[in-house]
DNA sequence: TGTGAAACTAACTGGGG
DNA sequence: CCCCAGTTAGTTTCACA
C-alpha cells in the first residue's frame, strides 16, 4: 500500500467501472501495473468488493430516519437476539452496536413520514426487549460516506 | 421499474463488476436486455454511480464514531458554516442535518481511540460554534448500508 | 421487449527493459 | 516494478422475431 495505490482506490471510488487505461492516465502509470495492484489489493482484503451508487429517492425512498435504541437488558442473549430481528427488517439498512448512552443505531428508509409511522407500528414496536428509541429525521446529508484516503 | 429492474439493481449491489452475460443469468435474459435497462436506469438518475467497498480495518482505520453535535445557534448562515467546517475534515466520512435532540449526526473514522482523541483536541473542538457533542463508538456493525428492493 | 451474431473495446497474459 | 504487444473476454450495436 503506497500513494498509488491510494490514489487507484481514490478513482475506484469515484467510479468503479472507469477502464484500466482510464485510472492508469489518472495515477500516471499504464494499464497492466493497474491492474495488478488492484488484483493485490483485492487478494489483501483492502478491496472488498464492488457495488453501485443508488438514489434512494429514485427508488421512491424519500426519508432517512436514525433511531437511537435502548435495550431492557445489556445480556448476550438479548443482544443476539434483537440482531437477529434486524436483520430480517427490509427498511433497516444499517444497524451498530455502539457504547454509550444508548445501545444500537439503526439506519432507516422509508418512502415518506406516513410510511414511517407504518414501520414503527409493525416493525420496531413488536419487537420485544426494547425500552426506548428516539428518531432523527435526517434533514440534509453533507457528506456521503467514502473513506479518506489522504490521511 | 419493473421486478426484474430491481433483480439487476440487487445483482449490482452484490458485485457491480459482473458481466451483463453473469447479470443475465441471475435475471433470466440475455445480456442485451440487461444493458439497455441498467443505462435506463443511469439515465433516469436510480443508478448514480459504481463504488468499491474497502475494510476501514485493512486501511488501518480500525475504530468508527458516531458524534452527535448540538451547535449554539440555528440560523442558517451558523449551519451552512458548520457545514462547510466539515467537509475539509478527513476524518469526518458521513455528516447529517437532522431533526430532534441534536443537530448534526457524524460518522468519523480512526486509526484507534488514541487517533481519536487527536481528532477530538484537533479537529473537532477546534470548530466554533459547537455547544456539545456526544460520542458513541462502534462496537459492531451488524447490517451494512444496501438499499431494500424487495419492498 | 426480447434474442443472437458481429464489431468493437477492455481485461488479462507473457516477454523484455 | 514498469511498458508494450498479443490473446481472451466483455460490451455495445444492429437486424430480426
Amino acid at each position: 500500500m503506497d500513494r498509488v495505490d491510494k490514489r487507484i482506490l481514490a478513482e475506484l471510488q469515484k467510479n468503479s467501472r472507469a477502464s484500466l487505461q482510464e485510472i492508469g492516465q489518472a495515477v500516471g502509470l499504464s494499464a497492466t501495473p493497474c491492474w495488478s495492484r488492484i488484483r493485490k489489493m483485492e487478494e489483501s482484503g483492502v478491496i472488498t468488493g464492488y457495488s453501485v451508487r443508488l438514489s434512494p429517492q429514485a427508488l421512491g425512498l424519500g426519508d432517512t430516519v436514525l433511531i437511537q435504541v435502548t435495550l431492557d437488558s445489556h445480556s448476550d442473549n438479548t443482544l443476539e437476539k434483537f440482531g437477529e430481528v434486524l436483520a430480517t427488517i427490509p427498511e433497516v439498512i444499517e444497524a451498530h452496536l455502539v457504547s454509550g448512552d444508548y445501545d444500537y443505531l439503526l439506519r432507516v428508509v422509508v418512502k415518506d413520514t406516513r410510511d414511517y409511522e407504518r414501520f414503527l407500528r409493525e416493525r420496531l414496536y413488536t419487537i420485544k426487549g426494547i425500552r426506548h428509541s428516539r428518531s432523527s429525521f435526517v434533514l440534509r446529508t453533507l457528506k456521503a460516506a467514502d473513506l479518506p484516503l489522504s490521511m
